[in-house]
DNA sequence: GTTAGCACTCAGGTGTTGAGAGTGCTAACA
DNA sequence: TGTTAGCACTCTCAACACCTGAGTGCTAAC
């Protein structure tokens, strides 16, 4: 069952198999292939050939009198070993490095644009996973007064991140309390990770050490571990979910559809299958999913800051998909944000005081 | 062409035609309607009436042979009239309250909660605004350090609203500079207006009073004014869209469901619809929406904070719906999510005469 | 004004048929 | 022995006719 039972001309005929159907979606018949694809042998012989191609598992047959169709295993043998690579066209690359510069200062935005780009170029469902980190460890605590039974907790952590979450309070606060409720849990929590954290007994602390704010923590308390959550929970922006209409198997059998989108729903489901992905680009393909992405397949990708692995992107669609192209379209937007948000070592924090000089620079 | 022209046969007539078609969909006969609903009239005078109905608007036609379908103008008028506004039953309202109960302490999973009510009770497509006020006031601007070209800007409103967003910088920065760029913009801004800042010539301001800073501004400023315009565009939370496979008008129809979820898709056009409602419970049916909701129905709701009118709630779906339950419950989450956050008036804040100190909390 | 009766309409289901695209097998060929 | 032409067979799909059921509109009688 290994790929070098296969000849050279079986190979062949597999790959223009594979490569008509993942253009037409129509089983492909031995007569239109040798019709397209001139390999000078005769369409007899390419049943001969698609016969033992099925025998071995690389095609199946709807019924008796179609064509054939590529089985996942022709698909992943056909990843691995016969899809075309080549580069990324200049003019895409262009269109991905203008669109990606136009947000070049903000990671948030440059995230979101790469989500667009990736359904737009490839007519697929595109994911993107936010920069989280399970690590990241907490810079301080903060309590804002809003109204009179109302402060916002702001959640920092050392990476940047900064959660913030609305509190109603049942009992009355003072901003003194306030204030010294951040003072505590910041200097409890400080260059602490998240889940470290999450695993304290912080109620019990709050407590024992600080009868005065006990009322507080009552209310406080709930909310910060669920913010905590939050913060290590990743996010996943979605888009083009109704690119999955433009695709023939899709729009005649609305099942299909359903199925579809109803799993896309399930973001945290989704959330965890990307998650606990391989790093680096990872294709899976049909059945190597999940029961509920049987008949999907899955290109993932990481991005990072910094040099730092910080978040993962990619597209979901039927096992039918130009794999060549859309690796190379996630591979080249990946990497290019992993360029734009590259360290710069000369650009450290310099902690005198004096300014540089960069005023002058814009005076006109 | 008012409902005074229906006299009371012809108001029950159309009554028991809506009720008909809303449950099942399908278009209502003559014959059917006597059955199902015992008026003491024969077919034929049905026919006669739903004849005149007709002619007056209030019918329609899908082809000869079919059965009668309610006009736009007809569920107006049965919502406007006809329809049944009896209270919910107390399991649901039982339900209602325990699930918002679950998160009372939280403005933000209440609002999530509130959706998923939403969309599970009504099995309709749900849709929550987040509260953001226009007039809200910035309180303080503050920059904190990340990594040596990165910095995140955080945005703290009067009424609690934090909004925050990690920048690259191109040129070198210092602790001092941060600290310095955090004082003056709070200085600038502070208890203006996010619309008013806006409106201000930011760049301009900075080059002439803070030469030192300029450089930093370069990057900071268009950075700035993006996340103030993330504050004032409302956050649209959306819930159950795949409800919609569940109509038999939609599940048999794909054109139908395409251009439904293609709809769902452009948020921001589906925020700015929602915005734009009048206060309090809105109906809208059918072509009383625009042209790309044409054949749906739009029913709103606000929610209030502490008695200030904050956010909207309401689902949207085909004209066929069960108006009344689902009125029904959108008012009850409604006044249930106010009630919720009323403000309490023994419970006030004794002191608030510092509170931009928070700038140097980071590192107590 | 109401109703029974009747002719008419139309969508949707069923059955049939033929075309087209495909396969598998066999026998002949190089 | 691998390759190919030929042929019988299979299956889908679209077109077509046909029938049924639900519905309408009209008319005449109650």
């Amino acid at each position: 069952m290994n790929p070098n039972d296969l000849n050279e001309r079986k190979l062949q005929i597999l790959q223009a198999i594979i490569a008509d159907f993942i253009t037409t979606g129509e089983p492909v018949g031995s007569r239109s292939l040798s019709k397209s694809h001139d390999m000078g042998i005769s369409p007899a012989t390419i049943r001969n050939e698609m016969s033992d191609l099925e025998d071995m598992g690389y095609l199946t047959h709807p019924h008796t009198s179609a064509g054939r169709v590529p089985s996942d295993k022709a698909y992943r043998l056909y990843v691995d070993e016969l899809m075309d690579t080549s580069e990324l066209p200049e003019e895409d690359k262009q269109k991905i490095r203008s669109k990606l510069l136009e947000s070049r200062n903000e990671l948030d935005s440059t995230i979101e644009h790469a989500a667009e780009l990736l359904s737009d170029m490839t007519n697929l469902t595109s994911f993107v996973l936010m920069p989280r980190k399970d690590e990241s460890k907490l810079k301080y605590i903060n309590f804002l007064p809003v109204d009179s039974n109302t402060v916002v907790l702001m959640i920092v952590a050392e990476d940047g991140q900064v959660m913030n979450r609305a509190i109603r309070l049942s009992v009355p606060y003072t901003e003194e309390n306030l204030q010294l409720m951040s003072k505590v849990m910041t200097h409890n929590y400080r260059g602490k990770s998240i889940s470290a954290v999450m695993a304290m007994d912080i109620i019990d602390s709050f407590t024992n050490d600080m009868q005065s704010l006990s009322g507080l923590a009552q209310d406080v308390v709930p909310s910060f571990l669920k913010t905590l959550e939050k913060m290590l929970n990743a996010d996943l922006v979605m888009n083009g979910y109704s690119n999955i209409f433009s695709l023939p198997e899709f729009s005649t059998d609305m099942q299909k559809t359903q199925n579809f989108l109803k799993m896309l729903e399930d973001k945290s489901k989704l959330t965890d299958v990307i998650v606990n992905r391989d790093k680096g680009v990872m294709i899976t393909i049909g059945d190597e999913n999940s029961e509920d992405m049987k008949d999907l397949s899955l290109i993932t990708a990481d991005y990072r800051v910094n040099g730092e692995l910080v978040g993962r992107l990619g597209v979901i669609g039927p096992t039918r998909m130009k794999y060549g192209k859309v690796t190379s379209v996630i591979k080249y937007i990946s990497d290019n944000i992993s360029q734009t948000f590259e360290l710069k070592e000369n650009n450290d924090v310099k902690d005198d005081s004096n300014d540089d000089g960069s005023a002058d620079e814009q005076d006109s």
